[in-house]
DNA sequence: AGCACGCCGACT
DNA sequence: GTCGGCGTGCTC
């Protein structure tokens, strides 16, 4: 018997094995297998009872993961169709798709053995530390720990001290401590939610719009892609809430999978559900996100991939959790560009959802208040069918009105602003901090300045390893590069002239906040970013201030954009939004004109007149006009009428070859190579090919980066040419990394 | 991707 | 004489 097993490995074949043990020899299983000189992880994906590969070079199977049943038969299909789609091996896909504990052989015994947890009985807390002798520092510490958490682990209490488990045995003799024996693995007992008939009353009344899409979404048969199209506050949560009840009920072992863009909108989404859906147990709603520990997210995974799991919450990776009873997909926010995974497998988890509902005839439903022209062209196709939610639902709630602030005009009348914050802003500020309220301002630029410059000569900071300039930031005293890493002390004179005068150039998060701080006396204002959340867990302690209250101006990046509802902020400042309107990036505006619109949604959620400021140097750019009617179609029609005049997506397909040398020559002379080698591939005829071009950032980290976009109107003459030309491409010599990506968001 | 082999320059 | 630089080639 041979299996033919995929590995991590980027070379895209299967490798095949003698295969002794029947166990091993069933699709899904994973498997320990010798690999040159190591011994690898790997998924069995067939089995065979020849082998083309001659004997003498045929190995065995060296372990199987008995913990963990095989992953079904669609699963590797949507592995595969990734794999196909995306330009990969299958292995190259389907194991980092894998929680990293269970690529890892040593582990699989450990893994999901029953979890043995310690914890303090009620006398136990009474008697403990004092009981002990004052010198027994070990065992003090033991307890201690024993104390401050709801349980310890057998393993972590052996960490702690050698003999921790006979202390504890002892304990337990005494009645102090009480021992849980967790079985991961456990099956589920299938749960009946409360149908439909029998809603609590504490349930909102649906509007009729919001009653219309979860009818439609339930009565569903087979594969339904749906575009939820909502405003803001429209109450698209509740729709998903409902939708999901509805088929968790229909099915007692069926599973739902919803996706949100970022970890931070994980805990809010989290409690939503556990508190809709109180009748399931807690093990039966799990996340799956990178910020997990490794052992959660293997638990987790493995509660989802035995069923135990019925709502399984998280973000882009959890696309490919494995869920044998998977009945509906929700994708939350579809639009955002947090789907897109940026490195490694390059894949669009909202496109692998629609095909994942598509593979097993379930619904989808994409959810958005500023959907991406990809899906609402769909939409106007026919092929997702479009529901809309116009209305808050919130009754008394209306949508704020936006005020642009002619930053040219405000120049030519001689009126004064405060460091880039114009007078009317400033005003406006002030007034929500007179009525006590709260205000949100905007901008996309971390850091304290963009840049630090000389005035005499004209020096500006860079990073020494990338061709980029280095971000100031005050409260670390450091120019931070914002593409490596690198930093350093800030210089006291120009480094160039010696000149000492050289100064911050721009506004980022940190200045706006101290300016804040001066312009609007008395306000207390809050900083939320990437730099001030960087703890692990911060940016929840942040918000919730917020939501207390204990804030009047809260200045952040788009960060504060997504998903929290502030019950008290009636006013929303935008800063510095002009630089996406003439991006060389076609996506630019539409990325801009949702994370407005998003941003704008912030203001005026509970009954408070929402008011929205943006600064801008063109007031009457048609994105702002847009924004200031709220009119999203308007917007998507004229974009996408404008996309189809200039054949950009979604009426062309991209795929995008990226290069990385030593010098830009060398990564450009391989692109110029590789295009060269389109001419030996007939299906290219349909496909236009561009320029090779460096990367904006041509240099990071001393490496040299250029690109080469090719693109066709037929979708599959391009990945009939992607799959042709990758051979052509290994082919080349010349030692260079490069990497293919299909669908690029970043041209 | 790893991890070997292999063939030339600078060190004890 | 050896340590180690990274070019080349292989992994069932």
């Amino acid at each position: 018997m041979f299996v033919r097993v995929a590995l991590d490995h980027p070379l895209p074949t299967l490798f095949d094995y003698r295969c002794d043990t029947p166990e091993a020899a069933v699709p899904g299983t994973l498997v320990s297998v010798p690999f040159g000189k190591r011994h690898v992880v790997g998924l069995v994906c067939e089995v065979a009872t020849q082998s083309e590969v001659p004997a003498e070079r045929l190995r065995a199977v060296s372990g199987v993961c008995t913990a963990c049943p095989p992953v079904s038969t669609q699963w590797l299909g949507l592995a595969a169709f990734a794999a196909d789609y995306y330009q990969r091996g299958l292995g190259e896909v389907a194991l980092p798709a894998l929680p990293q504990a269970l690529r890892d052989a040593s582990r699989w015994s450990r893994l999901f053995a029953p979890q043995e947890r310690y914890r303090l009985t009620p006398e136990g807390r009474a008697a403990l530390p004092d009981a002990l002798p004052v010198r027994a520092t070990a065992l003090r510490k033991l307890a201690q720990a024993l104390a401050e958490s709801d349980f310890l682990l057998a393993a972590d209490a052996r960490a702690l001290h050698p003999k921790a488990l006979a202390a504890l045995d002892t304990w337990q003799a005494a009645g102090w401590v009480a021992l849980d024996v967790i079985e991961a693995a456990a099956m589920p007992a299938a749960t009946t939610l409360p149908g439909a008939d029998a809603p609590a009353p504490t349930l909102p009344t649906l509007t009729d719009e919001q009653a219309n899409a979860v009818e439609a979404i339930r009565d569903a048969d087979g594969f339904a892609p749906f575009l939820l199209h909502g405003v803001t506050g429209s109450g698209k949560t509740e729709v998903y809430l409902r939708a999901l009840a509805e088929i968790l009920a229909a099915k007692p072992d069926a599973q739902a999978l919803v996706l949100v863009p970022e970890i931070n909108l994980t805990p809010q989404f989290e409690a939503a559900f556990r508190a809709r859906f109180a009748a399931l147990d807690d093990t039966a709603i799990v996340t799956l996100h990178s910020g997990l520990a490794e052992g959660e997210r293997a638990r987790n995974w493995f509660a989802a991939h035995t069923g135990r799991a019925r709502i399984v919450l998280g973000t882009r990776l959890a696309v490919l959790a494995s869920l044998p009873q998977l009945a509906i997909i929700v994708v939350d926010e579809e639009h955002d560009p947090a789907y897109k995974q940026q490195e490694g497998l390059r894949y669009s988890a909202r496109d692998l959802a629609i095909y994942r509902a598509k593979q097993l005839g379930v619904p989808v439903v994409l959810g958005s208040a500023t959907p991406s022209l990809e899906s609402w062209w769909q939409a106007d196709q026919g092929r997702y069918k479009r529901l809309t939610l116009s209305r808050r639902a919130v009754a008394d709630a209306v949508l704020p009105t936006v005020r642009l602030i002619d930053l040219e005009d405000e120049r030519r009348r001689g009126r004064a602003s405060v460091e880039g914050l114009s007078g009317p802003l400033i005003a406006a500020l002030k007034m929500r901090l007179e009525r006590g309220e709260q205000s949100l301002v905007f901008l996309n630029r971390r850091g304290y300045a963009p840049q630090l410059a000389c005035d005499a000569c004209g020096w500006v900071a860079g990073c020494p390893r990338c061709s980029a300039y280095v971000v100031l930031h005050k409260p670390e005293r450091a120019l931070r590069c914002h593409h490596c890493g690198w930093e350093s002390r800030i210089p006291r004179s120009c480094p160039e002239c010696g000149n000492v005068d050289i100064a911050p150039m721009g506004r980022g998060t940190q200045r706006v906040e101290e300016t804040l701080a001066s312009a609007v006396p008395g306000a207390r204002v809050l900083r939320i970013d990437a730099d001030s959340t960087r703890r692990k867990g911060s940016a929840q302690a942040l918000f919730s201030d917020v939501h207390a209250g204990e804030v009047d101006i809260l200045v952040g990046t788009q960060m504060i954009a997504k998903g929290h509802d502030f019950q008290r902020v009636s006013l929303v400042g935008v800063l510095n939004a002009d630089t996406a309107l003439f991006s060389h990036d076609f996506r630019a505006s539409e990325r801009l004109f949702a994370q407005l619109m998003q941003v704008s949604g912030r203001a005026g959620r509970a009954g408070l007149p929402g008011e929205v400021l943006v600064q801008t140097r063109y007031p009457r750019h048609a994105l702002y006009h847009a924004l200031g009617r709220h009119d999203y179609v308007g917007f998507a029609n004229a974009t996408l009428a404008e996309r189809r005049d200039a054949h950009l997506p979604p009426f062309v397909y991209q795929a995008m070859l990226r290069a990385e040398g030593r010098t830009l020559e060398a990564a450009l002379a391989f692109l110029q190579q590789a295009a060269a080698e389109l001419v030996h591939i007939p299906a290219a005829e349909r496909v236009t090919v561009y320029d090779a071009v460096p990367l904006t950032i041509v240099k990071v980290m001393h490496v040299h980066r250029a690109q080469l976009l090719i693109e066709s109107a037929s979708r599959a003459a391009l990945q009939a040419t992607l799959r042709a030309w990758q051979p052509l491409l290994r082919g080349l010599k010349g030692v260079l990394r490069w990497n293919l990506e299909v669908d690029p968001l970043d041209i």
